[in-house]
DNA sequence: TAGATTGTTAATCGATTAACAATC
DNA sequence: TAGATTGTTAATCGATTAACAATC
Protein backbone atom coordinates (compact mmCIF):
# COMPACT_ATOMS: atom_id res chain seq x y z
CA UNK A 1 0.00 0.00 0.00
CA UNK A 2 1.66 2.76 -0.97
CA UNK A 3 0.24 6.81 -1.46
CA UNK A 4 2.44 9.94 -3.26
CA UNK A 5 3.85 11.66 -0.37
CA UNK A 6 1.47 12.56 2.38
CA UNK A 7 2.62 15.34 4.31
CA UNK A 8 3.14 15.02 7.88
CA UNK A 9 0.25 17.01 8.99
CA UNK A 10 -2.21 14.71 7.33
CA UNK A 11 -0.38 11.53 9.36
CA UNK A 12 -0.15 12.39 12.47
CA UNK A 13 -4.26 13.51 12.41
CA UNK A 14 -4.78 9.75 11.25
CA UNK A 15 -4.16 8.09 14.66
CA UNK A 16 -6.82 10.18 16.01
CA UNK A 17 -9.38 9.50 14.27
CA UNK A 18 -8.88 5.90 14.71
CA UNK A 19 -9.07 6.54 19.01
CA UNK A 20 -12.30 8.42 18.09
CA UNK A 21 -13.79 5.33 15.99
CA UNK A 22 -12.04 2.82 18.04
CA UNK A 23 -13.81 3.95 21.17
CA UNK A 24 -17.43 4.54 18.93
CA UNK A 25 -16.86 0.61 17.63
CA UNK A 26 -16.42 -0.81 21.05
CA UNK A 27 -20.07 0.54 22.16
CA UNK A 28 -22.09 0.00 18.50
CA UNK A 29 -20.74 -2.12 15.88
CA UNK A 30 -22.39 -1.41 13.08
CA UNK A 31 -22.54 3.16 13.94
CA UNK A 32 -22.04 5.73 11.50
CA UNK A 33 -20.34 9.00 12.00
CA UNK A 34 -20.46 11.91 9.50
CA UNK A 35 -17.13 14.22 9.05
CA UNK A 36 -18.93 16.51 11.34
CA UNK A 37 -19.40 14.48 14.66
CA UNK A 38 -15.96 12.54 13.66
CA UNK A 39 -14.38 16.03 13.81
CA UNK A 40 -15.50 17.62 16.93
CA UNK A 41 -14.72 14.45 18.58
CA UNK A 42 -11.27 15.01 17.08
CA UNK A 43 -11.04 19.03 17.37
CA UNK A 44 -10.67 19.32 13.77
CA UNK A 45 -13.01 20.64 11.16
CA UNK A 46 -15.28 18.57 9.23
CA UNK A 47 -13.86 19.54 5.57
CA UNK A 48 -10.68 18.78 7.29
CA UNK A 49 -11.80 15.25 8.26
CA UNK A 50 -13.09 14.33 4.46
CA UNK A 51 -10.06 16.06 2.70
CA UNK A 52 -7.58 14.02 4.92
CA UNK A 53 -9.41 10.52 4.01
CA UNK A 54 -9.62 11.59 0.38
CA UNK A 55 -5.47 10.71 -0.10
CA UNK A 56 -6.45 7.75 0.56
CA UNK A 57 -9.51 6.86 -1.53
CA UNK A 58 -13.45 7.30 -0.72
CA UNK A 59 -14.62 5.26 2.48
CA UNK A 60 -17.91 7.22 3.03
CA UNK A 61 -21.13 7.46 1.54
CA UNK A 62 -23.09 10.73 0.25
CA UNK A 63 -25.63 11.76 2.79
CA UNK A 64 -25.22 8.93 4.80
CA UNK A 65 -21.85 9.16 6.70
CA UNK A 66 -18.77 6.74 7.14
CA UNK A 67 -19.34 2.99 8.41
CA UNK A 68 -17.48 3.09 11.99
CA UNK A 69 -16.67 -0.21 12.05
CA UNK A 70 -15.09 -0.12 7.84
CA UNK A 71 -13.59 3.21 8.24
CA UNK A 72 -11.81 2.18 11.27
CA UNK A 73 -10.28 -1.34 9.61
CA UNK A 74 -9.38 1.04 6.59
CA UNK A 75 -7.58 3.36 8.60
CA UNK A 76 -5.82 0.69 10.57
CA UNK A 77 -4.66 -0.58 6.90
CA UNK A 78 -3.48 2.51 5.54
CA UNK A 79 -1.40 3.11 9.21
CA UNK A 80 0.20 0.06 8.94
CA UNK A 81 -1.08 -1.20 12.12
CA UNK A 82 -2.55 -4.79 11.46
CA UNK A 83 0.30 -6.85 11.86
CA UNK A 84 2.50 -6.87 14.91
CA UNK A 85 5.90 -4.32 15.06
CA UNK A 86 8.52 -5.02 16.89
CA UNK A 87 10.22 -2.48 19.49
CA UNK A 88 13.18 -1.88 21.35
CA UNK A 89 13.85 0.27 23.97
CA UNK A 90 17.26 1.05 25.22
CA UNK A 91 18.07 2.95 28.43
CA UNK A 92 15.86 1.00 31.14
CA UNK A 93 15.71 3.86 33.86
CA UNK A 94 12.62 4.52 35.84
CA UNK A 95 11.44 6.36 32.26
CA UNK A 96 12.26 3.39 30.35
CA UNK A 97 11.26 0.80 33.26
CA UNK A 98 7.28 3.17 33.53
CA UNK A 99 7.08 2.74 29.13
CA UNK A 100 7.40 -1.00 29.15
CA UNK A 101 4.85 -1.73 31.78
CA UNK A 102 2.83 0.48 30.04
CA UNK A 103 3.18 -1.42 26.77
CA UNK A 104 3.26 -4.77 27.63
CA UNK A 105 -0.22 -4.44 29.58
CA UNK A 106 -1.50 -2.34 26.76
CA UNK A 107 -0.35 -5.12 24.58
CA UNK A 108 -2.00 -7.87 26.45
CA UNK A 109 -5.31 -6.59 27.34
CA UNK A 110 -5.85 -5.07 23.50
CA UNK A 111 -6.19 -7.48 20.59
CA UNK A 112 -5.95 -4.42 18.36
CA UNK A 113 -2.81 -3.17 19.50
CA UNK A 114 0.17 -4.70 17.88
CA UNK A 115 3.14 -2.11 19.13
CA UNK A 116 5.16 -4.66 21.18
CA UNK A 117 8.62 -4.00 22.84
CA UNK A 118 10.34 -7.17 22.28
CA UNK A 119 13.79 -6.20 23.64
CA UNK A 120 15.28 -3.88 26.30
CA UNK A 121 19.04 -2.49 26.32
CA UNK A 122 21.07 -0.79 29.10
CA UNK A 123 24.64 -0.84 30.19
CA UNK A 124 24.06 -0.76 33.51
CA UNK A 125 26.24 -4.29 34.85
CA UNK A 126 23.32 -4.11 38.00
CA UNK A 127 20.64 -4.31 35.34
CA UNK A 128 21.80 -6.61 32.65
CA UNK A 129 20.56 -9.81 32.65
CA UNK A 130 17.36 -8.93 34.83
CA UNK A 131 13.53 -9.31 33.21
CA UNK A 132 11.24 -7.04 33.34
CA UNK A 133 7.21 -8.52 32.46
CA UNK A 134 9.25 -11.19 31.45
CA UNK A 135 11.63 -9.32 28.36
CA UNK A 136 15.47 -9.49 29.26
CA UNK A 137 17.54 -6.72 29.93
CA UNK A 138 20.48 -7.20 27.25
CA UNK A 139 24.05 -4.90 27.06
CA UNK A 140 23.89 -2.79 24.22
CA UNK A 141 26.39 -4.83 22.58
CA UNK A 142 24.51 -7.49 21.64
CA UNK A 143 22.03 -4.87 19.41
CA UNK A 144 24.10 -6.49 16.37
CA UNK A 145 22.52 -9.46 17.12
CA UNK A 146 19.16 -9.32 18.52
CA UNK A 147 17.68 -6.51 16.32
CA UNK A 148 17.85 -8.30 12.91
CA UNK A 149 16.91 -11.47 14.78
CA UNK A 150 14.18 -10.42 16.45
CA UNK A 151 12.88 -8.60 12.85
CA UNK A 152 12.92 -4.71 15.05
CA UNK A 153 12.07 -1.95 13.37
CA UNK A 154 11.28 0.53 15.92
CA UNK A 155 13.01 2.29 19.39
CA UNK A 156 12.55 4.48 22.14
CA UNK A 157 14.90 6.16 22.95
CA UNK A 158 15.17 6.52 27.23
CA UNK A 159 18.83 7.40 27.68
CA UNK A 160 20.53 9.99 28.82
CA UNK A 161 20.40 13.17 25.86
CA UNK A 162 24.74 12.34 25.48
CA UNK A 163 24.16 9.50 24.87
CA UNK A 164 21.04 9.14 22.20
CA UNK A 165 23.00 9.85 18.77
CA UNK A 166 25.44 7.24 19.23
CA UNK A 167 22.75 4.93 20.88
CA UNK A 168 20.61 6.37 17.52
CA UNK A 169 23.28 5.54 14.87
CA UNK A 170 24.48 2.29 15.84
CA UNK A 171 19.92 0.94 15.90
CA UNK A 172 19.94 2.75 12.28
CA UNK A 173 22.79 0.55 11.14
CA UNK A 174 21.09 -2.48 11.99
CA UNK A 175 17.85 -1.66 10.52
CA UNK A 176 15.46 0.71 12.73
CA UNK A 177 13.55 3.00 10.55
CA UNK A 178 11.88 4.90 13.16
CA UNK A 179 12.80 6.35 17.06
CA UNK A 180 10.46 7.42 19.50
CA UNK A 181 12.91 10.13 21.40
CA UNK A 182 12.65 11.16 25.23
CA UNK A 183 16.21 12.02 25.24
CA UNK A 184 16.35 15.98 25.02
CA UNK A 185 18.58 15.80 22.01
CA UNK A 186 17.68 16.62 18.56
CA UNK A 187 18.58 13.16 16.88
CA UNK A 188 20.49 13.00 12.96
CA UNK A 189 18.85 10.89 10.70
CA UNK A 190 19.32 9.30 7.22
CA UNK A 191 16.17 10.88 5.16
CA UNK A 192 14.61 7.39 5.02
CA UNK A 193 14.59 7.02 9.22
CA UNK A 194 11.41 8.97 11.36
CA UNK A 195 11.77 10.32 14.65
CA UNK A 196 8.62 11.02 16.88
CA UNK A 197 10.16 13.40 19.76
CA UNK A 198 8.51 13.94 23.72
CA UNK A 199 10.96 16.16 25.41
CA UNK A 200 9.50 17.32 28.60
CA UNK A 201 11.38 19.90 30.09
CA UNK A 202 10.95 21.52 25.77
CA UNK A 203 6.92 21.17 26.48
CA UNK A 204 7.31 22.43 30.05
CA UNK A 205 9.20 25.39 29.00
CA UNK A 206 7.21 26.43 26.46
CA UNK A 207 3.71 25.97 28.27
CA UNK A 208 5.44 28.41 31.20
CA UNK A 209 5.33 31.14 28.18
CA UNK A 210 1.47 30.94 28.40
CA UNK A 211 1.47 31.75 32.48
CA UNK A 212 2.39 35.54 31.46
CA UNK A 213 0.33 38.19 32.63
CA UNK B 1 5.98 41.49 29.34
CA UNK B 2 3.38 41.00 27.00
CA UNK B 3 3.01 40.41 23.04
CA UNK B 4 0.73 40.66 20.22
CA UNK B 5 -0.78 37.61 20.06
CA UNK B 6 2.09 35.47 18.89
CA UNK B 7 1.32 31.96 16.53
CA UNK B 8 1.77 28.40 18.90
CA UNK B 9 4.87 27.47 15.75
CA UNK B 10 6.77 30.71 16.89
CA UNK B 11 6.20 30.05 20.69
CA UNK B 12 7.40 26.19 19.82
CA UNK B 13 10.58 27.08 18.87
CA UNK B 14 12.08 29.32 21.29
CA UNK B 15 12.84 26.76 23.88
CA UNK B 16 14.41 25.06 21.03
CA UNK B 17 17.15 28.17 20.46
CA UNK B 18 17.11 28.39 24.14
CA UNK B 19 18.48 24.98 24.75
CA UNK B 20 21.58 25.68 21.84
CA UNK B 21 22.32 28.83 23.66
CA UNK B 22 22.39 27.15 27.19
CA UNK B 23 24.69 24.72 25.96
CA UNK B 24 26.99 27.37 24.06
CA UNK B 25 26.98 29.38 27.56
CA UNK B 26 28.66 26.44 29.66
CA UNK B 27 31.80 26.45 27.39
CA UNK B 28 31.92 29.99 26.53
CA UNK B 29 30.47 33.07 28.49
CA UNK B 30 31.18 35.64 25.39
CA UNK B 31 30.53 33.85 22.45
CA UNK B 32 28.37 35.06 19.35
CA UNK B 33 26.64 32.99 17.47
CA UNK B 34 24.53 33.76 14.09
CA UNK B 35 21.02 32.69 12.75
CA UNK B 36 22.82 30.91 10.44
CA UNK B 37 24.74 28.85 13.28
CA UNK B 38 21.75 28.90 15.80
CA UNK B 39 19.15 27.79 12.84
CA UNK B 40 21.85 25.40 11.99
CA UNK B 41 21.54 23.35 15.52
CA UNK B 42 18.15 24.16 16.03
CA UNK B 43 17.19 22.40 13.00
CA UNK B 44 15.47 25.80 11.40
CA UNK B 45 16.44 27.80 8.21
CA UNK B 46 18.31 31.10 9.44
CA UNK B 47 15.75 33.54 8.15
CA UNK B 48 12.94 32.22 10.33
CA UNK B 49 15.18 32.46 13.56
CA UNK B 50 15.29 35.97 12.73
CA UNK B 51 12.03 36.78 12.35
CA UNK B 52 10.88 34.71 15.42
CA UNK B 53 13.12 37.00 17.56
CA UNK B 54 11.76 39.95 15.77
CA UNK B 55 8.61 39.33 17.02
CA UNK B 56 10.22 40.43 20.50
CA UNK B 57 12.40 43.05 19.84
CA UNK B 58 16.02 43.59 18.24
CA UNK B 59 18.58 41.14 19.73
CA UNK B 60 21.51 41.43 17.39
CA UNK B 61 23.86 43.36 15.83
CA UNK B 62 24.51 43.49 12.07
CA UNK B 63 27.54 42.15 10.75
CA UNK B 64 28.04 40.42 14.09
CA UNK B 65 25.45 38.15 15.18
CA UNK B 66 24.18 37.51 18.84
CA UNK B 67 25.57 37.55 21.75
CA UNK B 68 24.74 34.20 23.40
CA UNK B 69 24.24 35.01 26.70
CA UNK B 70 22.44 38.15 26.39
CA UNK B 71 20.40 36.51 23.78
CA UNK B 72 19.94 33.22 26.30
CA UNK B 73 18.90 35.62 29.06
CA UNK B 74 16.43 37.65 26.75
CA UNK B 75 14.93 34.66 25.88
CA UNK B 76 14.34 33.31 29.77
CA UNK B 77 12.60 36.76 30.19
CA UNK B 78 10.28 35.92 26.95
CA UNK B 79 9.72 32.57 27.78
CA UNK B 80 8.72 33.22 31.48
CA UNK B 81 11.58 31.06 32.87
CA UNK B 82 12.96 33.65 35.43
CA UNK B 83 11.29 32.67 38.47
CA UNK B 84 9.89 29.26 39.89
CA UNK B 85 6.78 27.93 38.32
CA UNK B 86 5.64 25.56 40.56
CA UNK B 87 4.17 22.13 39.30
CA UNK B 88 1.32 19.43 40.91
CA UNK B 89 1.58 16.03 39.10
CA UNK B 90 -1.29 13.93 39.60
CA UNK B 91 -1.59 10.23 38.87
CA UNK B 92 1.80 8.46 41.27
CA UNK B 93 1.64 5.83 38.89
CA UNK B 94 5.16 4.92 37.29
CA UNK B 95 5.38 7.20 34.71
CA UNK B 96 4.50 10.52 36.94
CA UNK B 97 7.17 8.67 39.81
CA UNK B 98 9.64 8.42 36.92
CA UNK B 99 8.84 12.05 35.30
CA UNK B 100 9.07 13.78 39.47
CA UNK B 101 12.53 11.77 39.70
CA UNK B 102 13.62 13.16 36.97
CA UNK B 103 12.38 16.80 37.44
CA UNK B 104 13.66 16.89 40.77
CA UNK B 105 16.85 15.60 40.07
CA UNK B 106 17.11 18.65 36.88
CA UNK B 107 15.67 21.08 39.50
CA UNK B 108 18.24 20.35 42.26
CA UNK B 109 21.26 20.11 39.52
CA UNK B 110 20.85 22.90 37.50
CA UNK B 111 20.36 26.35 38.88
CA UNK B 112 18.46 27.99 36.07
CA UNK B 113 15.66 25.62 35.58
CA UNK B 114 12.42 26.99 37.44
CA UNK B 115 10.04 24.26 36.88
CA UNK B 116 10.10 22.39 40.05
CA UNK B 117 7.47 20.30 41.09
CA UNK B 118 6.09 20.77 44.65
CA UNK B 119 3.18 18.37 44.59
CA UNK B 120 1.84 14.98 43.94
CA UNK B 121 -1.69 13.70 43.66
CA UNK B 122 -2.91 10.59 43.68
CA UNK B 123 -5.80 8.34 45.71
CA UNK B 124 -4.58 5.31 46.18
CA UNK B 125 -4.74 4.72 49.87
CA UNK B 126 -1.83 2.72 49.62
CA UNK B 127 0.14 5.05 48.02
CA UNK B 128 -1.36 8.70 49.84
CA UNK B 129 1.08 9.89 52.62
CA UNK B 130 3.92 8.42 51.33
CA UNK B 131 6.68 10.58 50.08
CA UNK B 132 8.32 10.50 46.59
CA UNK B 133 11.77 12.40 46.94
CA UNK B 134 10.70 14.41 49.87
CA UNK B 135 7.38 15.57 47.99
CA UNK B 136 4.31 14.18 49.93
CA UNK B 137 1.35 11.98 48.04
CA UNK B 138 -1.93 13.67 49.38
CA UNK B 139 -5.38 12.54 48.12
CA UNK B 140 -6.68 14.19 45.21
CA UNK B 141 -9.74 16.27 47.42
CA UNK B 142 -6.26 18.21 48.91
CA UNK B 143 -6.32 20.31 45.69
CA UNK B 144 -8.80 22.67 46.73
CA UNK B 145 -6.26 23.96 50.03
CA UNK B 146 -2.87 22.94 48.18
CA UNK B 147 -3.11 24.43 44.45
CA UNK B 148 -4.51 27.79 46.17
CA UNK B 149 -1.82 27.65 49.37
CA UNK B 150 0.97 26.37 47.54
CA UNK B 151 0.86 28.99 44.01
CA UNK B 152 0.55 26.23 41.76
CA UNK B 153 0.01 27.32 37.99
CA UNK B 154 0.64 23.99 35.83
CA UNK B 155 -0.08 20.07 36.55
CA UNK B 156 1.26 17.19 34.90
CA UNK B 157 -1.42 14.43 34.38
CA UNK B 158 -0.46 10.82 34.30
CA UNK B 159 -3.57 9.64 35.75
CA UNK B 160 -5.70 7.07 33.57
CA UNK B 161 -7.21 8.57 30.11
CA UNK B 162 -10.29 7.94 31.86
CA UNK B 163 -10.18 10.65 34.77
CA UNK B 164 -8.07 13.06 32.89
CA UNK B 165 -10.74 15.31 32.14
CA UNK B 166 -12.16 15.24 35.63
CA UNK B 167 -9.15 15.74 37.28
CA UNK B 168 -8.33 18.76 34.96
CA UNK B 169 -11.53 20.09 35.85
CA UNK B 170 -11.27 20.26 38.91
CA UNK B 171 -7.80 21.65 38.51
CA UNK B 172 -8.56 24.56 36.39
CA UNK B 173 -10.89 25.49 39.23
CA UNK B 174 -8.82 26.08 41.60
CA UNK B 175 -6.33 28.20 39.25
CA UNK B 176 -4.17 25.86 37.11
CA UNK B 177 -3.34 27.31 33.61
CA UNK B 178 -1.30 24.89 32.12
CA UNK B 179 -1.00 21.29 31.45
CA UNK B 180 1.32 18.67 30.51
CA UNK B 181 -0.99 15.74 29.43
CA UNK B 182 0.30 12.16 29.51
CA UNK B 183 -3.43 10.81 28.95
CA UNK B 184 -4.53 9.29 26.07
CA UNK B 185 -7.41 12.03 25.94
CA UNK B 186 -8.37 15.33 24.32
CA UNK B 187 -8.82 17.52 27.07
CA UNK B 188 -11.61 20.32 26.92
CA UNK B 189 -10.63 23.22 28.83
CA UNK B 190 -11.46 26.97 28.81
CA UNK B 191 -9.67 29.31 26.28
CA UNK B 192 -7.83 31.03 28.67
CA UNK B 193 -6.00 27.24 29.67
CA UNK B 194 -2.65 25.46 27.64
CA UNK B 195 -2.71 22.21 27.32
CA UNK B 196 0.45 20.34 25.84
CA UNK B 197 -0.24 16.66 25.29
CA UNK B 198 2.66 13.58 25.05
CA UNK B 199 0.54 10.55 24.16
CA UNK B 200 2.66 7.91 23.91
CA UNK B 201 0.37 5.52 21.29
CA UNK B 202 -0.75 8.10 18.89
CA UNK B 203 3.39 8.36 18.18
CA UNK B 204 3.89 5.24 18.12
CA UNK B 205 1.22 4.33 15.67
CA UNK B 206 1.88 7.50 13.65
CA UNK B 207 5.39 5.99 13.23
CA UNK B 208 4.00 2.31 11.98
CA UNK B 209 2.58 4.31 8.80
CA UNK B 210 6.30 5.15 8.04
CA UNK B 211 7.60 2.04 8.31
CA UNK B 212 5.55 0.93 5.12
CA UNK B 213 6.31 0.18 1.44
C1' DT C 1 36.81 50.53 4.38
C1' DA C 2 35.12 45.81 3.00
C1' DG C 3 32.75 41.91 4.60
C1' DA C 4 29.26 40.09 7.19
C1' DT C 5 24.90 39.65 9.16
C1' DT C 6 20.88 41.72 10.94
C1' DG C 7 15.87 43.24 10.67
C1' DT C 8 12.18 43.49 7.52
C1' DT C 9 9.43 43.36 3.38
C1' DA C 10 7.82 40.80 -0.51
C1' DA C 11 7.30 36.24 -2.67
C1' DT C 12 6.39 31.55 -2.14
C1' DC C 13 4.74 27.64 -0.37
C1' DG C 14 1.60 24.67 2.05
C1' DA C 15 -2.27 23.76 4.88
C1' DT C 16 -7.02 24.72 6.13
C1' DT C 17 -11.62 26.21 5.10
C1' DA C 18 -15.60 27.29 2.20
C1' DA C 19 -18.56 26.02 -1.26
C1' DC C 20 -21.05 23.04 -4.10
C1' DA C 21 -22.13 19.45 -7.56
C1' DA C 22 -22.75 14.59 -7.19
C1' DT C 23 -25.35 11.13 -5.15
C1' DC C 24 -26.87 8.09 -1.45
C1' DT D 1 -38.51 12.23 -3.70
C1' DA D 2 -36.30 15.45 -0.21
C1' DG D 3 -32.65 15.87 2.97
C1' DA D 4 -28.19 14.97 4.09
C1' DT D 5 -23.44 14.39 3.50
C1' DT D 6 -19.69 13.05 0.68
C1' DG D 7 -15.59 14.06 -2.44
C1' DT D 8 -13.37 17.77 -4.64
C1' DT D 9 -12.23 22.29 -6.42
C1' DA D 10 -11.42 27.06 -5.52
C1' DA D 11 -10.53 30.64 -2.03
C1' DT D 12 -8.36 31.89 2.07
C1' DC D 13 -5.32 31.94 5.52
C1' DG D 14 -0.90 31.47 7.74
C1' DA D 15 3.77 30.13 7.96
C1' DT D 16 8.28 29.84 5.80
C1' DT D 17 11.74 31.42 2.66
C1' DA D 18 14.12 34.71 -0.35
C1' DA D 19 15.97 39.01 -0.98
C1' DC D 20 18.04 43.19 0.26
C1' DA D 21 18.76 47.79 2.36
C1' DA D 22 20.65 49.15 6.71
C1' DT D 23 24.53 49.07 9.48
C1' DC D 24 27.93 47.10 12.59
Amino acid sequence: MRWRKISDAVVRRLPIYLRVLDEIAQNDESALISSQELGNKAGVGPALVRKDLAWFGEFGKQGVGYEVEYLRSELRKILNLESEIKVALVGVGSLGLALTRYNVKRYSEDDSFNLHIVALFDDDPNKIGNTVEGIEIHPFSKVEEIIPQEGIQMAILTVPGSEAQRVADTLVKYGVKAFLNFAPTKLNVPPHVHVASSDLSLELQRLAYYLQD
